[in-house]
DNA sequence: TGTACATCAGTGAACGCGCGTTCACTGATGTAC
DNA sequence: TGTACATCAGTGAACGCGCGTTCACTGATGTAC
């Protein structure tokens, strides 16, 4: 058989295994259906990842340190604490509309991969979350409190709708409840 | 050697299979570490479950008809919907700090199940949940709206604390933030 | 109370299967002169 | 431009391992008479 020249190869792995990985988990997905998907054999996929799990790790850091990034880009704009919470949701919402795989595998694959991710919120989106919440404390933007309740009743607001959207319990795009449900953050932690 | 009369291995199965399945997942757990840890052999699991499937969905339905039944229940009282609001999030977080590994099993696991979970809110914690803040704004307690989206919401401000608490982000037992929440449910969702 | 038998909950060894991974190999492409 | 060689990205067959599950068996307990 031939051997052209790569075709994008590990783009296509990436692509196929993230959506198995986000259809059926991780270890729901053997490398022979990844590599079946792909339409190589097995042994190809050993030229671009060291391993299974070294894919599976890859897939994850990847996004999780852009939404970090983005988290960290949008604190650091001078703006009022209302104005981040909505880009932070309208951010959010839309990487779900755009790339709903890539959304779902963080979203649900999180606590595969949670313990992995150092804790620096350069790489952690949570963390940088936190970091954007006790800054708007300090600021005197929100009301002085627990900042990682906080951060955790506004993601709570933010992520369920996607979990609500996952199982189709909302059907229309997430980009739909943004004002919604920046709204709900603002007047649940009392922007 | 002996054969003792069970000293209730069955509910020592579920206990260890519970505990294994919340740290590690179903498909990270082998039946050979759950007969390790329950003290018997393998086989001795078959007398008890059908499958290491039928045990794992077991563990999953028990507790989730549960929640379900807790919610139809406190839906069923004639109270305002503060009151309701007050009481679900006093009953999730009890169930937290009484039973972690039967919460985060749930929590965690619930992408394994949720397909299999019938809709009807007799048996479906969601589904129920649903019901009430439907109800409540039929009934004017609550501005009218998706009663979906202000289920998620109300959902996400209870449970994304609970993910906190499993990853040490959040310290005290959920028990505490019981006010603050369901104040935050209140707010978010306009009771 | 004693005996005969059925049932139940264990043991422990073995099973086949699918998994992730390896490896010798091939042929196309890129590079040096 | 042509030739020699290195590299890269594939193939396809095979590997050992751990998995969930099965099964013949045993001995303690419960039941009938």
């Amino acid at each position: 058989m031939s051997a052209p020249r790569a075709a994008d190869t590990r783009g296509r792995i990436e692509a196929a295994a993230l959506k198995l990985f986000a259809e059926k988990g991780v270890e729901g997905t053997s490398t022979r259906e990844i590599a079946k998907a792909v339409g190589v054999t097995e042994g190809a996929l050993y030229r671009h990842f060291a391993s299974k799990d070294e894919l599976a790790r890859a897939l994850f850091q990847n996004r999780y340190a852009r939404f970090a990034r983005e988290v960290a880009a949008i604190d650091a704009r001078e703006a009022p604490f209302a104005d981040k919470a909505r880009r932070l949701v309208a951010m959010f919402y839309a990487a779900f509309d755009q790339d709903p795989d890539g959304f779902v595998y963080v979203l649900i694959g999180q606590h595969d991969h949670l313990r992995d991710v150092p804790p620096d919120p350069a790489e952690n989106a949570v963390a940088a979350l936190a970091a954007l919440f006790a800054g708007a404390m300090a600021r005197g933007d929100l009301p002085e409190g627990d900042p990682e309740l906080a951060t955790a009743l506004a993601l709570g607001l933010v992520l369920q709708p996607a979990v609500f959207r996952i199982y189709g319990r909302l059907r229309a795009p997430l980009s739909a409840h943004v004002e919604t449900v920046s709204d709900a953050v603002l007047r649940a932690i009392g922007g």
